[in-house]
RNA sequence: CGCGGAGUAGAGCAGUCCGGUAGCUCGUCGGGCUCAUAACCCGGAGGUCGUAGGUUCAAAUCCUGCCUCCGCAA
């Protein structure tokens, strides 16, 4: 079967390996364009452009394949099927009903739930127990189309975002090699999704990542833990912004004064919350890298009963 | 040249403004106490202060170049 993969970050990298692993014909790539990032504005190419390069497989890194150009280019290639994972374009509805199968998508959620561009975040976040991949056969919306195959995973607790989903991306590629079996088969079913079921996981912008001690200790360890280790969820400690990481629940009853640092160990920092405490294992500081809660208070021995908080 | 912060023992920090003996906490090593310990007590090792120059009687500290790391923003 002729193959065109279309993804971008680290995430889709691992179906791409899989693919090209176990013999597929990748004819191409299609991934977002080298963005200026960082310090300095310097271009990076995307991790699937990267693997690909590798491969010695063609990349085509187009602004919007609603152009002309790219259609006759994908026409040329003529693929079997389009495996799509976060790549994070919208792909045109001709470009859709192109290859004879379709076009087809790991996404990183149970469908209906989580539709959308953060599902692993969203999973995390909303404190699930049970997470995993969806393939879909790509239909016009986001992420709507009829699901072909899905493989779930029980979250471990105080799991992260970054452990989640270097799991999830592992299981998307065997996901989507199982998903590619089936359709060679012709064994696939489509089940619809169920419309009433359906919640959205939208992009993570930057004030969804500060946190706010005054909820309970539950709610602030999952959105430390959503964001762990990337972007971080932050907060304050007097003028400094401060990144916490590797947060879990201590407890989940008993009033305290919300974002107070109550002890300091090897085992990690322990935080008041509105209701409950909350271990942080570690921690970074504007300006600073990231280190274990009990080397931050090495160097700072005055931060028991200081506070953190949501705003400077 | 997008904006900004930072490099001092294995780790985290102070000292830099105002030049003059290298300091703190943790770890580590040895010894002690203890039924025991992540606890406590005593003692030791470990740093040409990122790097290259400059100023000076004297530089971690002042000046200049370079390297590396980090936050923001995208």
């Amino acid at each position: 079967m002729r193959i065109v993969f279309m993804g971008t970050p680290e995430f889709a990298v691992a179906s791409l390996k899989g693919l090209i692993d176990n013999g597929h014909e990748v004819c191409a790539v299609f991934t977002r364009r080298d963005a200026p990032k960082n310090r300095g504005m310097k271009l990076f190419p995307p991790p699937v452009k990267v693997c690909a390069t590798e491969n010695n497989i063609p990349v085509y890194q187009p602004v919007s394949l609603k152009n002309e150009k790219w259609k006759r280019i994908l026409r040329e290639i003529s693929p079997d099927i389009i495996v799509v994972a976060a790549y994070g374009k919208i792909l045109p509805t001709d470009i859709l009903n192109m290859p004879k199968y379709g076009c087809i998508n790991v996404h990183a959620s149970l469908l209906p739930k989580y539709r959308g561009a953060s599902p692993i975040n969203a999973a995390v976040l909303n404190g699930e127990k049970t997470s995993g991949i969806t393939i879909i056969q790509m239909a016009e919306g986001i992420d709507t189309g009829d699901m072909l195959h899905k493989i779930s995973t029980d979250l471990a607790e105080s799991e992260t975002y970054g452990q989640l989903h270097d799991r999830l991306a592992a299981i998307g590629g065997e996901a989507l090699l199982q998903a590619i079996a089936k359709i060679e088969a012709g064994e696939v079913c489509p089940e619809k999704q169920d419309e009433s079921m359906v919640t959205y996981a939208s992009m993570i912008h930057t004030e969804d990542t500060n946190i706010d001690f005054t909820q309970d200790s539950a709610t602030v360890s999952q959105l430390i833990r959503a964001y762990d280790p990337q972007p971080g969820a932050f907060c304050y400690l007097g003028e400094t912004k401060a990144k916490l990481f590797a947060a879990s629940v201590l407890t989940t009853d008993g009033e305290g004064n919300p974002g107070e640092i109550l002890e300091c160990n090897k085992k990690g920092m322990t935080i008041a919350c509105g209701r409950g405490k909350i271990l942080i294992g570690e921690l970074q500081l504007a300006g600073g890298k990231k280190m274990p809660a009990q080397a931050f208070y090495a160097g700072h021995r005055d931060i028991i009963g200081k506070v953190f908080t949501k705003q400077v």
